[in-house]
DNA sequence: ATTATGACCCGAT
DNA sequence: AATCGGGCCATAA
């Protein structure tokens, strides 16, 4: 039996580090379906398990961060960042600074 | 089974 | 830099 989509999701999502963020494109590309990054915010919507699944940690690719938990509360993601030391260019965050590189 | 929705991405304008 | 449009995909109804 293989994982649900879920399942891959969240174990990716749960192995970035703390400072550091991956873009939803990354995680689709990780889990094997490139294609399916779209989704992904789907499922991260869902039940992330805030604190334990660190969601905040995943953003678009053209540096702004994307939601959280809808449009209700992203100025908590955004906190959460800035906590982490991840800074803001208005709007962005300087992806060539804060991407996750993967091996 | 079909439709609509949305924490997306990318190329073209 | 900003906007638009088409594509993609898991879920909910």
């Amino acid at each position: 039996m293989s994982e649900s989509f879920r399942e891959k999701v969240y174990s990716f999502v749960k192995q970035i580090p703390r400072g550091k963020v991956v873009t939803y494109k990354q995680v689709a590309v990780k889990i094997g379906q490139p294609k399916s990054c779209r989704a992904i915010g789907a499922i991260l919507r869902a039940n992330p398990n805030a604190p334990y699944v660190p969601c905040h940690r995943v953003v678009k690719s053209n540096g702004e961060i994307g939601g959280y938990f809808g449009q209700e509360k992203i100025s908590q993601k955004i906190l959460l960042l800035k906590k982490e030391g991840i800074k803001f260019i208005g709007k962005k965050i300087d992806l060539n600074n804060y991407l996750w590189k993967l091996k």
